[in-house]
DNA sequence: CTGTTAGCGCATTCAC
DNA sequence: GTGAATGCGCTAACAG
């Protein structure tokens, strides 16, 4: 068995109060002071995190549910999170929700019942139910990258709308008019993100063809499969809006399959994606997100709130973000 | 605060014993189980997972140290380990390496801080001492992927070297003889993969010139880096084979940027990345770890240890692996 | 099958 | 500055 307080207390002949208290920062007499920390160095003694944490009702780890744990999106919003916490002390205990609704409230539930003392969340549901038992008993939760409309939550995003809205006019400034998108079709960045798309197509008096317009799943296969289909038009696009990493890979898969190439038949703008920019030919152009504030803001609020000095009202902080230009965008008028 | 089993005691009138017993599967009165249920829906009841590790001296939690958590490999076998444990009712306090051997030893200990049930560790390091903490407080480790020369301790594995020969000697079915290797120089499995290597290259009886052997760190830099200088050599290698799932992305971002295709003017196998096979042309050779089977082997042996119901000594399991064939490979012979 | 009692290891009142 | 007592929420012995 691992060394208690009391097996200290034993040794130097102390009270428990006093040896917690030296534990816990306080003040206490050099002599004795001496004597607990030889005592410590002798047993080997640590804190055991469990005790401490019935009686302070706090268990220093932080929950966090991702959409799905394979997307490369998380993973680097993992490492950087995961970084932080860890320098504060904090464990981070994961649940990947696989894409699937009914997980994610499982997962919430399970993080509750590990007495997390914060959930952070890059969530796959549109709305906030799978939220309600950590507001029920007020643990804070942060949503990460996705939005839920109503929720009044904490929240750290990037400007999805603007953000498409730039990356479309990029293309329009290339002289495309026939621009069709690929975009999840369910949750907040792809609503979002189309939103942006509408608005640079309105504001050029472009219309978009039904066909050109292709919602589904945050999926590889859908943007494969929708990339497809495009090429398959007969009036194909000169250019492709893809809006998620996923559908941003799927896409491209399908177009490096395909007998067309890019730039010179199709022109691509993804999102997220920053390894294909290195792994195809042409470089592509990529809306990138700032992962790091992404990760360093949301693990910086969830810290506030747990230590209770946050203001009571949602913080919601939305990020700029920038697109990196490549080759993947021919301008029509040229050649 | 939420409701503890104290409430629900007032609620039915029953004791602590006969409702703590019914919470954990044990057999009741029909009209008790009944009260309880109710009960327990009503004022939202969950168990508080901490007083309950308290006595258990357990916390239903497992820790895991991978290298890097932003690997796809990585991800991929979190996907798969998170599902089992939560399943059973395990979380999955996660440590993120870095790549660094000092942060891998401070996260064993961060993990024996929060008194987890049991380590799973895909290693940055080479030498057991990083868990020797872990040993010391007899807390179950398993080792995945990586095993560890002379450390005694359950691991999952593949047959590294023996899938390496196989692969090499596919490669020497097509009639190359000029073949560089692309490997980590130091971990396990780098080392094993390239004594596979030489197995098939001495079989045959093939000399590797110093600078087709191009070892390094297990990272996509290396990979890129190694594949460039291969490309420049005066008497270039017929093909190449890149041993991990890293090296492997590395090199063939290196071969797209290159003037030289594939399988025209060099041939290539790489490891572990199936998301390439999908993604660039041609479709590529790779080995394919079967990731799932190591994930549930893992998860299975850890649960087993936690359990305390496996033998003394340590369990070993090495899996067999299989080669994706592609058309990167091309036939010396033909054409 | 049920109730009573006693801790798990620690932090936190209070007195002193 | 220190020590004795109390309880966090739960499980595990018992005895009934």
């Amino acid at each position: 068995m691992a060394a208690t307080i009391r097996d200290i207390k034993e040794k130097t002949g102390l009270s428990l109060a006093t040896i917690s208290k030296y534990i816990n920062g306080g003040h206490v007499l050099p002599e004795n002071k001496e004597k607990i920390e030889a005592a410590i160095e002798e047993l080997h003694y640590e804190v055991n995190e469990i005790a401490r944490g019935l009686v302070t009702n706090k268990t220093k780890t932080i929950g966090i549910v991702v959409f799905r744990i394979e997307s490369l999106f998380n993973g680097t919003l993992l490492h950087y999170i995961g970084n932080i916490l860890r320098e504060k002390g904090y464990g981070l205990l994961i649940c990947d929700s696989c894409d699937d609704e009914q997980i994610e409230v499982d997962n919430v539930k399970f993080l509750i019942g590990k007495k997390v003392d914060g959930i952070l969340a890059i969530p796959v549901s549109d709305n906030f139910s799978f939220l309600e038992s950590a507001r029920q008993r007020n643990i804070p939760v942060v949503l990460i990258d996705r939005s839920i409309k109503d929720a009044a939550c904490d929240c750290v995003k990037i400007d999805n709308r603007n953000v498409a809205r730039q990356a479309v006019e990029y293309l329009i400034g290339k002289h495309h008019e026939k621009i069709a998108v690929i975009c999840s079709g369910k949750e907040y960045t792809g609503i979002e993100r189309y939103k942006g798309f509408m608005d640079a197509m309105n504001a050029a008096g472009y219309k978009v063809p039904e066909n050109y317009y292709k919602p589904g799943m945050h999926c590889v296969e859908h943007g494969y499969e929708s990339m497809k289909a495009l090429l398959e038009l007969e009036e194909r696009p000169t250019a492709v809006f893809m809006t998620n990493y996923e559908i941003t890979l799927g896409a491209v898969m399908a177009l490096q399959e395909s007998k067309y190439s890019c730039p010179k038949d199709i022109s691509v703008l993804g999102f997220d994606n920053l390894l294909l920019t290195h792994l195809v030919e042409p470089r592509m152009c990529m809306v990138v997100q700032p992962m790091q504030e992404l990760a360093e803001k949301a693990a910086e609020i969830i810290l506030q709130r747990i230590e209770g000095k946050a203001e009571e009202k949602p913080i919601e902080i939305v990020l700029n973000t920038q697109m990196a230009e490549g080759d993947s965008v021919r301008d029509l008028w040229e050649n």
